[in-house]
DNA sequence: GTCTATATGGTGATAGAC
DNA sequence: GTCTATCACCATATAGAC
């Protein structure tokens, strides 16, 4: 791995684990190994390093999710494959943590790539509700985009609560919360 | 307003739009008036003053939630009452957003009340879905106590979802998405 | 490309006068 | 209780040699 790719992988973990605020040049040039003059080689500076880890890691999750999407069983099933895939939840979501950032809502740049992602998750959920619903998996009742949006947000307050609580326990209750709902209301 | 109530209001409202790492002691004096050894005489120091503030903060969520709870309705209804209350969306939770600073997380003194207050919400709540069931408000077969907690992560990442967008309303959205479930599930 | 030197201002506090 | 002085260190770079 060269220079510019160790800066930019230490800047993801750096941002996954501080955020955007508590993470400083000097960290990151630490954990890369790079020194000062080259990390200012590669990169303007914070904004610009932060703004290429921040692509990458959005690409990852989309990419990811995308996966899930993809396997076997019907809409339903494939959407609750992602709600229960493997997940460092005690970390929380690498994206859903820069929402709290101000200086990475600030700054036009960085948000993009944060409002772009959630946006085409919940997108991408609702469009495979919909075809749940046109299937007949669920209550024809059932507002597709609203239900992505409150599965999304399971996901983002499941991290939340399991942080809080120290236990990645909590994220997995809530996520079969909702889905006990999404099943319940599949039996109708 | 004393002096030291200032700089405790002051760094409520720091924590909330900048968190623990994004607040400085010199921000607080100065949104507060009060001077840098006027905050030493008063508290001991950044995670002291903190304290003080989280402590007041997670108090009048609680006190929030306890009078939606006690209003009129069904228990499903003082439920969806608590939800859609009137919120500050954009600005987020107040006590979620902590979980996201890593030195709150590392500090058990400022961790417990924040880790108190998810817990006590997410059993209240069950509570009462519990009497709600007891009630036959709605599908016996639904888990009371994960359903709870994935209504709390709706809110949680409601939050996060409308920041994200930069829309107050992904947060209504999300929360009607989940009452529709919790609804749907009622017409058993 | 990488290094060291240098710079301005912020962070989080302590000391002691008033 | 509040103020000013002082401090050691960190944040975020820029300059220019190698």
């Amino acid at each position: 791995m060269d220079t510019r790719e160790r800066l930019i992988e230490s800047t993801r973990e750096l941002l996954w684990e501080r955020g955007y605020v508590g993470t400083s040049p000097k960290a990151i040039q630490q954990r890369s190994g790079a020194g000062q003059g080259s990390m200012y080689h590669h990169f303007s500076g914070k904004p610009d390093l932060a703004l290429a880890a921040i692509d990458r890691t959005a690409k990852e999750l989309r990419e990811r999710a995308e996966a899930a999407f993809a396997g076997p069983g019907t809409t339903v099933e494939r959407v609750a494959a992602y709600l229960r895939r493997e997940r460092d939840v005690l970390k929380g979501c690498p994206v859903g943590r820069l929402t709290q950032d101000p200086d990475v809502m600030a700054d036009p740049g960085l948000r993009r790539p944060v409002e772009e992602t959630f946006a085409w998750l919940t997108g991408r959920i609702g469009e495979l509700l919909e075809e749940g619903r046109a299937a007949g998996e669920f209550d024809a009742r059932l507002d597709p985009a609203a239900t992505a949006t409150a599965l999304v947000a399971v996901l983002q307050g499941g991290y939340v609560l399991a942080r809080a609580a120290g236990d990645p326990g909590v994220f997995a209750t809530a996520v079969e919360g909702a889905l006990g709902l999404l099943t319940r209301s599949a039996l109708f």
